[in-house]
Parts: C-alpha cells; structure tokens; sequence
DNA sequence: TTGCGTGCAAAGGTTTTGCATGGCA
DNA sequence: TGCCATGCAAAACCTTTGCACGCAA
C-alpha cells in the first residue's frame, strides 16, 4: 500500500502556501488566484487532485457550505492534532463570514448524542447557521436587502 | 411589502405534491420526475423558484449533502409550530435518513450558543451530520462502499 | 527509462438567467 | 388589461475526466 509519491514543485509550493494560512478557509478558486498573482501558475486541476489528496492524509478539511458556490477548504496543522477544541463550524446567515465553534460545551453535546442517541455526530460536516454577534447587534445597518455576505 | 402572488396551478400542484411527503427528502429532480410520471408536466426552473419561495417562506428546508450532487429539500408541516421539543435534525450519512432531535440537551446548547458567543442558532436550518444508531450498528454491512445511501 | 504528475481542453452536472409566451386577477 | 409566472434555451459555474507531455526517481 505504499503509494509512489513524487514531491513535484507544484506539491511542495501548495504546501508551503497552506503553512502560512493555516486554519484560514479558501476554495481552489483562491489559491489559483494566489499564485497567479505571484506570477506562479498552477492549474486548477492540480489543485483539486492535490487537495483531494491531503484531504485523504487528513491534512485538509472539506466544508460544503452553499451549493452553487465553490467548496471551501481548510489547512490543518500537520502536528497531527487539532488546535481547535472542537472542529464545528458556525455559519452568519447575514454576513456570511464562518467561525470555528471553539467551545466545550460542544463536546459535552456531541458525547451526549452518542450515549444517549447513538448518533455519532461528523463534527467536520456539521454547521450551525444562524446570526453572529456582530449582526445582530447591527441588524438595522445589515437587513434583508444587505448584499454583504455576497462579497 | 405584501407581495403578490398568483396562485397558479403549477404551485398548487406542487404544494398538494410536497403535502404527501413532509420531512421526506427530494431533490428539484425527483419533483420533475413525480410529475412527468402522472403526465403533468412542471419545468425545472419552476421548481426551482417555487422551492426558493417556499425557503423563503420557511415551509422548505434544503440541505447541501455532497457538492457534485443535487441539493436536498425537505418540506415542512405548515401549521406554523414544531411538533417537536427541538426543531434540530440528525441526518445519517450512511442511510441517509433523517431524525428529529427531540432532546433538552440542545436547548442548553442554544441558549450558551447564544449568551456565551453572541450566536443566535437558527435551528431549521441546522443539520448534524454523522451515523446514526442503526447504521453504526451494522457498520460491517455498510462499509465505504455502500451505496445505500446513494439511494 | 519508468510511470506518476501536470495542465489544457472538453465533458458532465446542477443551478441561474433571458426572454417570449401564457395565465391569474 | 396589467403583470406575474412559466418554461424553453442558453449561460454560468464548479468539478471531473481524457490525454499528451513533462518531470521526478
């Protein structure tokens, strides 16, 4: 099973990319952009294929967070542990912006719904929607006609 | 503000449909194929603006299963109160069913969701994603490469 | 030299948009 | 008669696949 991997230049300069951006969330859209900025180019196929395969390694998270919008993607410190204590996302409705749910109350949920439910919650696929702190605070500047989460 | 709204006979038809089949999934297809089945015909992008008003309206749910797929929908009983302690699902991701989560455990969780980070959970458009009790159960018979939940 | 990796182009899918026509009020 | 709703076709997207060429080992 030991696959053949070759360490090719484009491996290693996605690599190295994700190490400065770890725990930020990106679609295969920004990181063509960003080396295409850089006058680097490397092909949007190469970065699916790569990212499917760090994702396999465990290294890169997968969030499906709208259909008709581009998957969002994720860098995980390859130290082999989580930095977060929980892996749950909570997603602005109004904004759009994605939090990482750093709570333990959480844990104590997810262990319940085991025992007591025996569902096995897949922290990484779950997100909570809702309204952030920050909009509903400013719900009169960030209504229904507020175009801001379409950036 | 009052909208107007014709009633056609496209949307009775489709609500009449969805009215047989609450907290079922189906995708914008399924509907197309319903209905092609019993003669009548609905085109695709009707239902598609019929199932975004009714999100709207909040008698339709949709979930994002897998990009690279159809969304899912899910209508809700129209009566204007949950049924449930919990208006929160479980959706298994091996069978692919779908469970209310009637439980006060969540309740806490909303409320420290809330006072604790500023995030007010919308809980009909939260979905736990895992394996539920009879899937993990059967783990063996229902591996990787079930296609069960394919369906 | 071997065979995996790359990247272009094209295909495959779902969802959205434009626009002429149809139907409700 | 207004004007919203419909549905076909086409566009817009994201993602995957085929294939020839390049490059690591």
């Amino acid at each position: 099973m030991a696959d053949k991997k070759y360490k090719t230049k484009q491996r290693e300069e996605l690599e190295n990319y994700l190490r400065t951006i770890p725990e930020k969330h990106f679609t295969v859209q920004d990181i063509c952009a960003h080396f295409r900025e850089e006058g680097k180019n490397i092909g949007t196929t190469t970065v699916y294929r790569q990212l499917e395969r760090l994702m396999e390694e465990g290294r890169v998270n997968k969030y499906i967070l709208d259909e008709s919008s581009s998957a969002c993607f994720e860098y995980i410190e390859s130290d082999g542990k989580c930095h977060h204590p929980s892996c749950y996302h909570m997603k602005c409705e109004k904004c759009g912006k994605l939090y990482h749910l750093d709570c333990h109350e959480i844990e104590d949920l997810t262990r319940h719904l085991e025992e007591h439910h025996g569902f096995k919650v897949d922290p990484f696929r779950t997100v909570f929607y809702g309204v952030c702190a920050e909009c509903s605070g400013e719900a009169d500047h960030c209504g229904d006609d507020c175009e801001c989460h379409h950036h």
